[in-house]
DNA sequence: AGAATAAAACCGACTGGTCGGTATGTTTTT
DNA sequence: AAAAACATACCGACCAGTCGGTTTTATTCT
């Protein structure tokens, strides 16, 4: 029966995401995941080689929200699909406001750590195309304005990696999901092309 | 005298910033900062209360490089104010490169400490209405089409910090002192009211 | 000028605590 | 019985900040 150690794996990471939030990656200890999750340091090394292995179990997981935002709504024609996109918007905020933190402790490790630095930049990169071709598409079947595909692209990645941070810094600033929201829609009036 | 003590002080503040972007705020021990700065502990301590003073400081002698850029060439009608600002884009985006994963951990100590998070908060409030103002202004002198000032802010805002971050995480995916110039054309083309 | 003195600047060993990871052993499952 | 899962005590390293002391600088007095 693997059902023990599968509940104590996700305990883990559970108490994890929780302490790392709350603490930031460099001050959660595992010792107080452990006490968290009700498990004892013995069980944690036997899931997780090291702290850093369970980091990025939990990126992996929360990453998934964003390629479940982008990825919805293909083939549609590109301005619906941008306006679509915006559904996941409350749903992505909320998660943010949890998992930033850690989420930039994670930015800061890819800097320095090779390791975490491929597993934060590949997805990166993987936004900048889909945008990109996303916007190339949008020209192509004349939805769109021609703009240079990659700096629009970069605008957008941009604007969002921005919106997120700010909606960390001063939560109370604004209503970010509205303000993001309205964002696409700013964007979207000047890479419309006007019917005529 | 108190050359020397002068001396001490900015060599420690030097010696600072090169551990805390080598290392991260959290890594870079008093130690080391000392070690690199040729002084004892003593002296660190005589000069500053705790490491966070010393992170303080240094944060706000980089905030000053935006504040020039952004109370650069006043008094002109907007849309050349924004184009003006662009000449620090190249100044900035290096001195980004060495201060921004300081800068992240600053933005991560902000959000779980008050006072870091007041250092913060501040001037970032500060640039977003500035911004509101410069646009409403924009408005006012019929330069800029009507849309609401403080969403346009930002988004400005928001594509700043989202380039910054970008230029951290991706320093040789692009140019991005020339990719900030070309957002911002990106960004005064649907802001500027066509002339007719 | 030169000695005396006070204060500022500086030194470095030490403390108390934290933390990631390990070693070894015990329990549970197969 | 073998292997997987889990528990606990422990180690070595690190580190912010302290403290009693020494050196340098500025000031005052003679």
């Amino acid at each position: 029966m693997q059902q023990r150690s599968e509940e104590t794996r996700s305990r883990i990471l559970e108490a994890a995401v929780k302490q790392f939030a709350v603490n930031g990656y460099g001050k959660a200890s595992v010792d107080n995941i452990c006490e968290q999750a009700g498990v004892s340091k013995g069980a944690f090394y036997h899931h997780f080689q090291t702290k850093q292995d369970v980091f990025l179990a939990l990126l992996d997981g929360w990453l998934q929200i964003f390629d479940q935002a982008v990825e919805a709504s293909k083939d549609q024609p590109v301005p619906e699909t941008f306006q679509q996109m915006t559904d996941y918007f409350p749903y992505i905020f909320e998660s943010a406001s949890d998992n930033l933190p850690m989420f930039l402790e994670f930015l800061l490790q890819a800097s320095r750590d090779d390791k975490v630095w491929q597993a934060s930049i590949a997805p990166y990169r993987r936004y900048h195309k889909h945008f990109a071709s996303l916007i190339k598409k949008g020209i192509a079947e004349g939805s769109f304005v021609e703009v240079d595909p990659n700096l629009a692209a970069r605008l957008i990645v941009s604007a969002a990696m921005g919106l997120l941070l700010q909606s960390l810094l001063d939560p109370q600033g604004a209503k970010w999901d509205k303000v993001a929201r309205e964002t696409v829609q700013l964007m979207m009036n000047s890479l419309v092309r006007e019917e005529n």
